[in-house]
DNA sequence: GTCTGGTCGGCAAAATCTTGCCGATTAAGC
DNA sequence: GCTTAATCGGCAAGATTTTGCCGACCAGAC
């Protein structure tokens, strides 16, 4: 929460352009962080094993092993651990794939460095991987419980339904539900079975 | 809809360009989908309400509303249907709103019908951004149904508890359920209030 | 036509869940 | 000690949901 205290973020910063690791490592520490660098995601990975960072902040391109392929190594080491990229040439099925392995936040080059501060103590307050962690489930407060209740059940018998191609004899067997029940929750959720036959 | 031939997946497609949605309708359909189109978030958020659709492919650039709001409305509607986006114009941020709103997949335009087609069947079979597009919640068929939503709703709640720091008057109200009632599900589901100070 | 497998929906009893009312408890303040 | 705010849980009337039983449909097989 405040940066101030002895609970500071420990951050692992890296990057394979020295200077520009080296100055936003200085922003970061005067700004209250601890921070630790690599130069490359070979000795990252070294740090990681060492022990848990809170964050991790690091290029997209770099020589030998890209941000992606090191994200997916320290996910392995610290499955939790926040990953935010940054890249100046990042592609949109990059930026993808970053997500898609748990990225919380993407930034471009040239990193503004109380940007990236922004978005670190961010991480600290926000529940962080929240958004995939936990699903787009539960979407802030917006929806009361009931009705996420059932969206849920919607969702199962949709999921159901369309993985047996609609046989509701095998949805039965699956979600072990009976019939009757079953019968009646889609008529309320107004659930049809379009999945015909295959 | 078309329950007449195959376990065809149900596709909204969304866009402002006429011909190309028309193009790429007409696409998905040689290609065995069943297509139903759209071209504004308003007249889709309709063809939401009236019932469930596999999957959503929305242009993210759209007058009015855009694409993110529009996700973020569908959502509501329908909290588990993939959102697979596409656009011309796509920043990083853009990509990273979309992704953290749960979107599967991000595809740039122009869009080759074939590469999107490819991504929706995707879709089919494997869940594919499964792990954390919808959380650890439709995993396995192990469960049965009830067991299922139990365990989402003891989810949401120790969720929501923890949010608030294990306040229960904000659960309450964040919920919109009834304290006895909450009172009950947390003593039938076994969930105690730890979350102590902070 | 007749039979069979897979589904539906009406009905009603049984099982559960929801919720208002009320008193009890605990911690913090006055 | 007394008061207030936040919670809990017993109880019971109500509201909902779950299910078994039964008859009906429909499509394909015989």
């Amino acid at each position: 929460m405040n940066a101030s205290s002895a609970a500071a973020l420990y951050v692992l910063l890296v990057d394979d352009d020295h200077d520009v690791l080296a100055a936003n490592a200085r922003f970061l520490r005067v700004s209250g962080l601890d921070v630790v660098v690599a130069d490359c995601a070979t000795v990252a990975v070294e740090r990681l094993k060492e022990g848990p960072v809170d964050a991790i902040v690091t290029d997209l391109v770099m020589p030998g092993q890209n941000g992606i392929e090191f994200a997916r190594r320290a996910r392995e080491l610290q499955p939790f651990v926040p990953v935010l990229f940054f890249s100046g040439y990042a592609s949109v099925p990059d930026v993808v794939s970053a997500m898609r392995l748990g990225a919380v936040d993407f930034l471009e080059k040239p990193v503004e460095p109380e940007h990236l501060l922004t978005r670190l103590l961010a991480l600290a307050d926000g529940p962080v991987g929240a958004a995939h962690t936990r699903g787009a489930f539960d979407l802030s407060e917006a929806m009361p419980f009931r009705a996420r209740v059932l969206a849920y059940e919607r969702h199962l018998i949709e999921t159901s339904l369309a993985q047996h191609q609609g046989r509701i004899a095998d949805v039965l067997k699956a979600l072990k539900i009976n019939r009757r029940t079953l019968n009646e929750k889609m008529a309320r959720l107004g659930i049809r079975r379009d999945h015909a036959i295959d």
